[in-house]
DNA sequence: GACTATTTATAAGC
DNA sequence: TGCTTATAAATAGTC
């Protein structure tokens, strides 16, 4: 929707695809914010540049979403919802989406044999859980405790220097409401804000990886090696 | 940009709010695949609708893609690289992008007094990510074999009903490419594929929580017990 | 799930 | 980067 109409395939040239990545990164935060307001709905986007930069938006929060959406993949039946989070835990997202397939199996084969899915889990499968509950147990320990003492040395980095979230969502709703000059949707004002611990305040959080341009910073790319794609916990 | 002109805010009539949650997440994710091929980029969209259901695009993959951002944030300097993907994994989310925050003030705090950041690291600080580097490899073992057990027991409940990844990245990307009759991106046909285990095929994976429609449903509601937002690892 | 009257996004050009 | 404008694309209302 420009002045031509331009294929659906790679742009070539490294200006007009950084331009075209700029202002079309900005029209997809737009539609995600809209889709927010519009239906009360939360969203995450993670973008990774060709040069492996990220950018994010987030309602409200690109964390906690990704949290969520960690941790929510694998619904247990209700009698037994207090094993979901932590058997959930253990798995990486990979498995969860395959796990999530298999619900959805699952579901759609309700009462077909006379029965609910869970209702056919032999006794192996369960207590293997019981298992593995008590093994994320152990995890989590271990985990809480590395936990804590990062967060120590976060904070001890952070001391004299504060951090800045870079907020955009009420920017991304500004302005939008048709003719009429209406309040905007949160009480603070859009822009650079102070980094702060209220992570789950009701703001988008848009951060970029670094200040520079998208492309030709050697500085950055030095200071962030690649990390291992395939790494997964 | 429709016939009528309407405000972003949030749509009270739940017909109406169902079915523009589902044009423009359709819209989105079509936005979203587009900048992908014009950009190269990688681009994972989480949605949570108001009734927590969950949708989700990626390319290449949802999962690949957070995997990624929950161990991308925390890039070390060159020459310590190696401890990076052990200590940012530690973290959850939120840790890593105010550890980000930080990161970006130092980059801007470069040379100014003289030299890096993380010359300025003391031998304390050191010494804990020694320690955590330790810790985070028992959790990793830990976290091997309950991860082996688990697909084990995926494998198992699947071995008679193949799940399958809603794909469209395909769709999303099809037909976009002005008035030539080209060929897709992808040499697969677009549509239900039956789950396999590679999951970086260069495919975008959508999955919806479920085949129902987005309100309304008890039934689903009843067996994706609520989960603990707050819950982190 | 289709059809269009409109609004919105954006490719070019500066 | 930021602005402008001609045009393509998305979608609100409707069936």
């Amino acid at each position: 929707m420009g002045k031509r109409k331009i294929d659906i395939e790679r742009i070539d040239d490294k200006g007009k695809r950084q331009v075209t990545f700029s202002k079309r990164r900005n029209g997809l935060y737009q539609k995600a914010a809209d889709l927010c307001v519009l239906c009360g709905c939360q969203i995450a986007i993670v973008v990774f540049s060709g040069k492996e930069r990220l950018f994010t938006f987030g309602h409200p929060s690109v964390d906690g979403l990704i949290n969520h959406y960690c941790n929510s993949s694998i619904p247990m039946p209700v009698d037994n919802s207090r094993y979901a989070p932590l058997v959930s835990s253990i798995l990486d997202t990979k498995e969860k989406v395959k796990a999530e397939n298999i619900r959805k199996e699952r579901l759609m084969t309700v009462n077909e044999d006379g029965g609910f899915w869970w209702e056919r889990i032999n006794y192996d499968e369960y207590q293997s859980i019981v298992e593995l509950q008590r093994l994320e147990e152990s995890m989590k320990k271990l985990r809480n405790n590395a936990l804590r003492r990062m967060n120590e040395l976060a904070e001890l980095s952070r001391r004299s220097i504060m951090g800045a979230d870079y907020n955009n969502f009420g920017q991304c709703v500004k302005d939008r409401k048709a003719d009429v000059q209406a309040p905007l949707l949160l009480p603070s004002e859009a822009g650079t804000a102070p980094l702060d611990d209220n992570v789950d305040r009701t703001l988008a959080l848009v951060s970029e990886r670094s200040y520079h341009s998208d492309e030709d910073d050697d500085l950055t790319m030095l200071l962030t090696p690649p990390v291992d794609t395939s790494f997964s916990l």
